[in-house]
DNA sequence: CGGCGTTTTGAGAGAGCTCAACATCGGTGG
DNA sequence: CCACCGATGTTGAGCTCTCTCAAAACGCCG
C-alpha cells in the first residue's frame, strides 16, 4: 500500500529477473522453512504473513498489497520463516535469490540501489509507526498532513480511498471523517477534491 | 529500543571505522540538508529524528534508542533530510559513509551484511506496524507474546521493563497492567518473574 | 533510612469504536 | 438513457475500552 521513491528505479533494472505469477484467493506462495527462492512484488491482490502457533493459529505479521515487496530477508536466508497466502486473487513477481545477489555481486550500483531501496522504506516505517504512538486523532492525521505534502508544503494529494488513509493511519474511517471535518471547522485544512491542503496557522 | 539479530555482526564488523561521540541534551546531531556524513548508532539515551513544517514546528519522525541505528538512507543521499538532536544525554558511534560505501565494495559481503540487517528490520518494522492495526489490548498483548517466545514457543523472556513493553505495544503502562492481570486470571499465560509464559489453550 | 522509579489498583471521563442508516458515485446491463 | 448495484462517503447515537489522573505498595540503590 506504500510506494517510497526509487522502488521504480529497481523494478525496471531487475525486472527482466522477475517472472509474473498469478494467486487465487487462499493460494499458498510459500510456506515457513522451505527453501527460500526469492522475493516477491505484490502486483494485485493482498498476501498475508503469518506463522503458526503451537495451537496453529495464524499470527499475522505483516499483510502487503500493491507495490509491496516481501521476503526480502529471505535473500540472506536459506529458507523462508513464515507462510505467506493469498487473501484474495493476487498478481505476484518473483525476483529469483539466485539472479539477485549475482546482480548485486555483478554490479554494484544495482546494490546500492536495493540496498538504498530498504533504507527509505525503513525510513517511511519508523514515521509510520511512530505516527501510531501519537494517541489523539486529530494530531495524528495532522502529523500525515504535515509529513505527506507535495512540493509547496501544504498540499497533501490523496491517492487511494478515505478508507484506505483511515487504515494506515488506524483509525475507522468514521473517525477519520469526523476529524477532517473537526479540522475544517477549525479553519486548518481545506478539502478539495481529492487532495487536502494546510491552512496557514498563525505562528506564535 | 529493538535489537535485531545481525545488528552485533555488522557493528562488529564495521566498528573500527566508527568514532564515538558524546551528546549533550537538546544537541544537534545533524541538520536537514547538511551534507550526509554517515549514519549513527545510538548507544546510549535518545535521538529524535524530525522535520520542521511551514509554521517552524517540529514533526517527529522517529525517536531512536540504544542500539537503533539511524540516517542509513544518508548512505544514498547527498544531504540529510531531516534534523537530528539529542533528547536526552546521549552517546553515539559514527560511521562514515565513504568509508562504509568503500568497505561495501571492497568486501562483498559487508554489502550483503548490511543489506540483511536492513531487510531484517524492515521485517521486524511491518510487524511491530501490523500488530498497532490490532484494536483490541489483549489481543495486541497475545500478538506479541505469540511472536516473541524463546525456544520452546511458551516462554517470552522480558527484556525491559512493563512500562518499555506498554510503549512498544502503543499502550498505557496501566493498561497494559491491566491486561496482563486479565490473561493471568483467564489462565492464558503465567507470570514468573521477568519472564511471560503462554499457557496451552486446548486446540479446537 | 530515604528517595526515586516501577508496579499495581482505583475511579472517572472521554475519545474513538460499533452499529445503523442514508447519500453519492461509478460502472453495468437492459 | 435509465435502473440497479456495489463500494465509498457521510452523519447519527450509544457504548465500551482505554486513557487520564490519583494514590499506594514495592523494590532498588545510595
Amino acid at each position: 500500500m506504500s510506494n517510497p521513491t526509487g522502488r521504480e528505479w529497481l523494478l525496471l533494472n531487475l525486472r527482466k529477473l522477475a517472472r509474473e505469477r498469478p494467486l487465487a484467493r487462499g493460494e499458498v506462495l510459500f510456506r515457513k522453512d522451505d527453501v527460500a527462492a526469492g522475493i516477491y512484488e505484490i502486483e494485485q491482490g493482498q498476501v498475508r504473513l503469518f506463522r503458526l502457533d503451537p495451537e496453529g493459529r495464524e499470527i499475522v505479521l505483516h499483510v502487503a498489497g500493491p507495490g509491496d515487496l516481501i521476503a526480502e530477508a529471505s535473500l540472506f536466508s536459506a529458507v523462508y520463516n513464515c507462510d505467506a497466502t493469498a487473501v484474495a486473487d493476487a498478481r505476484v513477481r518473483f525476483y529469483p535469490k539466485s539472479a539477485l545477489l549475482a546482480e548485486f555481486r555483478r554490479d554494484p550500483a544495482a546494490a546500492d540501489a536495493f540496498m538504498a531501496m530498504l533504507a527509505r522504506e525503513l525510513m517511511a516505517l519508523r514515521t509510520r509507526l511512530e505516527r501510531r504512538n501519537i494517541r489523539s486523532a486529530s494530531a495524528r492525521v495532522q502529523n500525515y498532513l504535515a509529513l505527506n505534502t507535495g512540493a509547496d508544503g501544504r498540499t497533501v494529494t490523496l491517492q487511494g480511498t478515505i478508507k484506505d488513509l483511515a487504515a494506515e493511519l488506524g483509525l475507522t474511517h468514521e473517525a477519520l471523517y469526523r476529524t477532517l471535518n473537526k479540522l475544517e471547522s477549525a479553519g486548518k485544512i481545506a478539502r478539495p477534491k481529492g487532495k487536502i491542503v494546510l491552512k496557514n496557522t498563525a505562528p506564535i
